[in-house]
DNA sequence: TCGATCAGTTAGAGCGCTCTAACTCTAGAC
DNA sequence: GTCTAGAGTTAGAGCGCTCTAACTGATCGA
């Protein structure tokens, strides 16, 4: 039977009580010093499991001016990106002794901000932040504050370390990968002013300018969603001259617009095919089978937190990392038929 | 140009010293305290954002022994069901001035169990669980010390307030829809020992007796995985009896076992009929138009939210809540053609 | 036999805030 | 002119922990 009662939680103090010993042998056991002997240590222990004794990491952290936590702010938690991009987040941090406390920014700056905010009254020792659409001005005066990170968008401000893929180039991979397959009137659904949506877009136009296609290049505009992948395909389908290809900004969109040509009777890949953009779960789903260009998300997670860490102990600058995208080749894209 | 100087952050002190009024007085400003003339208000105001001023969360916590911040526990974040009711959640306590902290038990009982000491160490004032694997037991102790609410998976114990649909019932409507369209050979690809598999199963297999049909029933056990969705098609078409329709225990398990049905050469829905569970962004996703049971995920967030405050301020008891979940029929169910 | 050394332990001063009780001062009641 | 009430403010004692510096004995070399 659980108790209704909640007392006060014990302390220190009380199990120094019992264990017969000072406060601050017990706090040494706590920290696992090394320097108490093993009959001191045995005795704490034991009077601390007796009592049911959990240190209150609120004083700790106030008494030792650390927290050893770190804030993550998520942009979107129901996208899949960043689940995986916090896995490896996770997992850097943890080989590293640090926790983790998430906040969603649910895709509005203004939760976003008060996020960060509620991170620095915590006083975490880091902020990583994911796919954030904070102006620079905003997170630079936050990492004036805290060593910041930013995963999937760059910036050019000295206080804030970033990990992101070479966009640019993932979206040169998707455009040759179609030249290749003999496609010319390659069309792009872009993601707006989300993270890495610029980069993306100029990659693309660069890319058709280069393979001698610059007229046929065509930029939707769009935001990363499942609805702006449709909208953008339907513009497209109504157009005077019908793309072989599409290009989008993410995989929410390519999912969105292979659905919608599909509901105007086309054939995906056949009469039209598409690329989407990192990867995630989502895009290998075998039901869906998204060609795609793959984000070493993982990865980047874990190099933002290394990065981060390392700061934090002075043991590293923070710097801009850019990782390789790569194709991923499945079942929406095939030879152009034109 | 952003220092790189990281002083120490003005306190309360310093704030008082600049404003030339007493610590107290600060702290009272910093509360929206009523009992403050406007012009000490404004002189202290003035200071703290002169200074920078931040309040410290950790200190003020320890002094006033609470956190207005309740921990979040999420099973998976790869999972949008648990994104869905994070909203939920979200939006109710910040309408009562809460914080969330979540954390990732990443579909590990062991992850589950060190958050939830997190959770206990940084004394949240409540904890909320969501697909919770834990042991009963362990919940209950953790329910012991602070107030805890479950959402999706129920628990008899006292000391446990939770939140779920009535799977079971769910199950019902499902099997009930595929009798309707002429189903009789109806498959369950179950959830294991995931949070709700077992009344999903139960009530499966209670219908199916029910209609005369429990010479039919067949479970195939899962994990609510896509790969135990497919797993378990895989094992139903090698079966000597073919099905003309399978009941899964969530979303993703159901794409799964389109994705095999499919493979397999035959169509869906007219060779085999597949539901779902959840109707998650997934199954709302125009390219699988997943026919499923829909769980009212925000409120059932939002619920559990307000049950736990409301329990902490002594303005309500932990209850079991129980939603009705409804069936939204999209294009991967049809007639029986057999 | 006497310091020097070292392992093990402890007292006590904070960390930055809240909270209680008490203080000051002005205004109104008589 | 005194008393009281109430508005506004403050001193000071914690909250539960860490950390520094110092302390206590036992051990050891000379």
């Amino acid at each position: 039977m659980s108790s209704t009662r909640r007392n006060h939680a014990p302390t220190l103090e009380d199990v120094a009580q019992i264990a017969g010993v000072s406060r601050a042998l017990v706090s040494l056991v706590m920290r696992d010093s090394p320097r108490v002997s093993v009959e001191s240590r045995k005795r704490v222990t034991d009077a601390a499991t007796k009592l049911g004794y959990r240190p209150n990491l609120m004083a700790r952290n106030l008494a030792s001016r650390k927290t050893m936590t770190i804030g993550v702010l998520l942009n979107d938690l129901h996208n899949p990106w960043f689940a995986e991009v916090t896995d490896g987040i996770h997992a850097s941090a943890e080989r590293h002794g640090y926790q983790l406390i998430l906040a969603s920014g649910r895709r509005s700056p203004r939760l976003e901000s008060r996020a960060l905010d509620t991170f620095l009254a915590s006083r975490v020792d880091g902020i990583i932040v994911a796919g954030c659409r904070l102006p620079a001005a905003r997170l630079d005066a936050v990492g004036a504050e805290v060593s910041l990170v930013s995963v999937g968008r760059a910036f050019t401000t000295l206080s804030i370390g970033s990990v992101t893929t070479d966009d640019a180039d993932g979206a040169r991979m998707a455009v040759e990968h179609l030249y290749d397959l003999g496609h010319r009137r390659i069309a792009h659904i872009d993601g707006g002013k989300g993270a890495g949506a610029a980069p993306r877009r100029t990659g693309y136009l660069r890319t058709m300018r280069r393979l001698g296609l610059a007229d046929n290049a065509q930029v939707i505009s769009g935001d990363f969603t499942e609805e702006a992948g449709a909208h953008g395909a339907q513009r497209l389908l109504r157009g005077a001259v019908l793309p072989t290809a599409i290009f989008t900004a993410n995989d929410l969109s390519a999912v969105g617009a292979i659905d919608e040509v599909e509901r105007g009777g086309l054939v995906v890949p056949d009469d039209v095919a598409v690329v989407g953009f990192d990867n995630t779960s989502l895009a290998a789903l075998n039901h869906i089978g998204l060609t795609t260009i793959d984000q070493p998300r993982r990865e980047m997670g874990a190099a933002a937190a290394t990065m981060l860490i390392n700061t934090i102990n002075d043991r590293g600058e923070l710097t801009d990392v850019v990782m390789s995208p790569s194709l991923v080749v499945r079942r929406t894209t095939g030879r152009a038929h034109t």
